[in-house]
DNA sequence: CTATAATACTTTGATACCAAAGTATTTCAA
DNA sequence: TTGAAATACTTTGGTATCAAAGTATTATAG
């Protein structure tokens, strides 16, 4: 038979990580963006704010590593942050070249306030699912990135 | 009670499914850009061929729910590629409110030469992870799909 | 039948993101 | 000590995405 019945091999897209991992990613994106519009903050800089209330002065870089966007749109995202006070961008005396990050007083004080939107999203989104699995989860999904990191070229 | 943070630790991006989840998405889906590019095929078109190419004739809101984006960013995509030949969008006789998507020539062409794509880039990201885990993760990521699609407004 | 609701698609106005090429500064090696 | 390479950031042009409001068609209550 020339045409066979896909959704029973391993084409079926339910069966694949990229494509379900897409699925889960704009679920989350999306659920993320409803609970910060009240607070007028945009998905972008959450992802950003999440990574420098851990610690700030670093350098766009080094923020663009930390949240995986590349230097271009993590630069995009920062100078937009700036301009309505969320964070402050100043030139490094040591090194002229780079650019520290710093919280304005803006973003500190939100923090209490939205840092629990990342426990409420994460504990939705994982109800019902087991510690274990989590954990298994969590694991895998470095995995992978680490895994798609490496390869970049083409491959056989 | 529900919410209840139960370790301060929990803060870090590292353990948060929806920052990982985000990361690993950005990582396949660039992978995924690079190995597409050669044959000109766009991301987006990427996703909707990988739902069609297992069954078309379906609506446009039929092909948003299988891609799981929204019904004006699906509209746009399947425009853009009926302009290039990969789609035919034709209207259904018995409900004229409807549009039917089938793959063009081109588009059935292409199945054998780009899906194999997906096999490459799971086989790729999922290197070194245990069937079973891969299962779990696979488990684990439609559980959180469903639960974030249930909580849609604002919740304690 | 007809007004209203529901459904399916479209338009509009934003944000988010990437790759590639460009600029400024520092490092390093001949 | 100077010019090439490396590093950090910026600009540009294009794709991807959403929410909200709008249009056309069908279904349904009265």
């Amino acid at each position: 038979m020339k045409y066979m019945k896909d959704s029973m091999a391993d084409n079926d897209p339910k069966r694949s990580c990229g494509y379900q991992t897409r699925a889960t990613h704009r679920a989350f994106d999306r659920l993320l963006g409803r609970r910060l519009k009240p607070h007028g903050i945009q998905n972008a800089y959450w992802y950003v704010l999440r990574v420098l209330w851990e610690g700030d002065g670093m350098s766009q870089r080094e923020v663009a590593d930390a949240v995986n966007l590349t230097e271009s749109t993590t630069m995009i995202t920062l100078v937009a942050m700036e301009k309505v006070d969320l964070v402050r961008r100043s030139r490094d005396p040591e090194d002229r070249r780079r650019l520290r990050i710093y919280l304005a007083p803006k973003a500190k004080r939100l923090k209490a306030k939205l840092l629990p939107l990342a426990f409420e999203l994460n504990a939705v989104a994982s109800q019902g699912v087991s510690k274990r699995d989590l954990e298994t989860y969590l694991e895998v999904t470095r995995k992978m990135q680490a895994n798609l990191k490496t390869a970049r070229g083409k491959s056989a």
